[in-house]
DNA sequence: TGCTATACTTGATTTAAATCAAGGTGACTG
DNA sequence: CAGTCACCTTGATTTAAATCAAGTATAGCA
């Protein structure tokens, strides 16, 4: 059910930091609410709200580091995730003409910024990118997990502005395709038409099992759901399809699932007690996959 | 925050059937669970899940009603909401070539059906339309309320089989779009292209607000928001945006934002109590929309 | 006009998960 | 190598919302 899985998120977000003092109001029956995770004022990346409501900027310190080398589509080994999969070999030199390949982000750094002006998409080449939405109160919603191969930015193809912010996980290095060049080669090229709408489709699909996931399941069931996605999207890798490192922090994990820290934590030590995980911080070793798949179905069986 | 919001959904589904005596166990600690609208089991439209697991086919009985007039987008009051927004008049003929115009579906029945071969897109006419996606198990997850003028089945484009079922919530008309023969005039035309580009990422941005709403809202946020996006979406229509009638039974409502109908309800009332709405049955009049808006807003404030 | 089914409401009780609190762990630094 | 900081874990308590239960409207229909 949740085999085809897009999104996923994480990061050890240095850029987080908590707000001195506040104290949100969120309940009727106000109630000393702490800063949680959950619900976590932060520096959005571009600006800092501060406490008494005002905000300033943070200068993103970025590694513009262009690679001396022509973008070779031709030979990257991600051409059967990306989108040089939808295209003839002949074609790809028009492909490799529009793409700016070889940025590279270090961990924390933004790739674009909710709110500024949609110049291109990206597609990751290596490393891992996360994807936020962040509220006028400063409130982060992990939108997605975005690993080799996967195109981060189709949640603003054709808008003015970025409608999220994309953050490196981990060491980084992307291809970008200006989206205006995108657009003209996709009118030229039918099958990468295709390719595009139905990227944009599944994104649209994943995105709606993530809010299934958010209204109907537990906290159970989320967790073994993510790590299940993670899973699969690490074999059609050629990786390790039950030893892998968690590219995202526990916040990340938490918040993409609607979580706070503490449960996921209890989760993960719950399904280490029962044998069907090993995790030692970010290091996760799935033992028994059957039983998570068990746990996700679950709630979808009737009845014993 | 969410003025710009399709996803939205209702209808007093009378597919709906509980099954007997059916205990699905969600919890660790078994807990005499009810069969919940939330996690209602349901005919799937195309097949019904018994009890026993075994699946009988429901025939669908619908109403192809064909319009003997040639489709004119050229005189549609929709013109300016839906596709022929993005055409020039003289290429809108090129988009009535390919559109079949006047289907009509009765309340309940379905458009078309989750996991059949994708033929095409639909325009909403008039009337409304929910979407939804349903599990193995028989749990159904509304993804969206469309109303006149939106587009139904972009998160099936280009895919195989449709990913959700959409249903007519009302006596409903649709304009058809095949979706090769949209592709195709898409690649001819770049303005239609880039529209239907953006029309998709808006879905994915949907989809991820109501991520944002299901994880982090509370009941009376995610109500508020929902009055609040409808009211905005009648508005744009010419439709009082004050005094309108909901199209979907409170049972969608709840589903929709991962809710049980007796919480949806209480919200009502609550409302009700204070002023800011007066609510009878679907009827709905929005006293006091700024009091809505701090509803919604009221989380994402920083402390008093 | 009453019958029936579905939709909606209200109240009492239970629960999963959040919150608060206070630890531990481990990596980097001066 | 002690100090710092970010990250992670565990326990006790609280809470919003679900569940269960039992109503009351409302609409369609014979």
């Amino acid at each position: 059910m949740f085999q085809h899985w897009h999104p996923w998120e994480s990061a050890a977000c240095p850029g987080i930091r908590i707000a001195q003092g506040v104290r949100p109001e969120r309940r009727q029956k106000p109630y000393l609410l702490g800063l949680r995770t959950h619900r976590t004022f932060l520096r959005c990346g571009f600006e800092w709200i501060n406490p008494d409501g005002s905000s300033t900027m943070a200068q993103a310190i970025r590694l513009h580091q262009v690679s001396p080398l022509k973008a070779s589509c031709h030979q990257c080994s991600l051409s059967n995730l990306c989108l040089p999969l939808a295209i003839e070999e002949n074609d790809l030199d028009r492909l490799e003409d529009i793409v700016q390949q070889g940025k590279i982000y270090n961990r924390g750094e933004h790739i674009f910024d909710q709110s500024t002006p949609v110049r291109s998409c990206f597609a990751v080449k290596s490393g891992s990118i996360k994807t936020s939405i962040i509220t006028e109160g400063g409130e982060e919603q992990v939108t997605g997990f975005f690993m080799p191969g996967e195109l981060v930015g189709l949640d603003s193809m054709s808008s003015e502005n970025y409608a999220c912010t994309a953050k490196a996980l981990e060491r980084t290095s992307v291809c970008e395709f200006p989206v205006d060049r995108l657009e003209e080669l996709t009118g030229k090229l039918p099958e990468l038409q295709h390719h595009m709408y139905h990227l944009m489709s599944q994104e649209i699909q994943n995105s709606h099992q993530l809010a299934m996931l958010l209204s109907k399941n537990t906290a159970e069931e989320r967790i073994a759901a993510l790590l299940l996605s993670l899973s699969s999207r690490f074999r059609r890798r050629r990786m390790s399809a039950t030893n892998f490192s968690l590219p995202m922090a526990r916040n990340d994990i938490a918040n993409f699932l609607g979580l706070a820290v503490e449960t996921v934590s209890r989760v993960f030590t719950r399904f280490q007690n029962q044998g069907i995980i090993r995790a030692r911080g970010r290091e996760v070793e799935l033992l028994d996959v059957e039983a998570l798949q068990m746990v996700t179905r679950d709630f979808a069986r009737q009845g014993q």
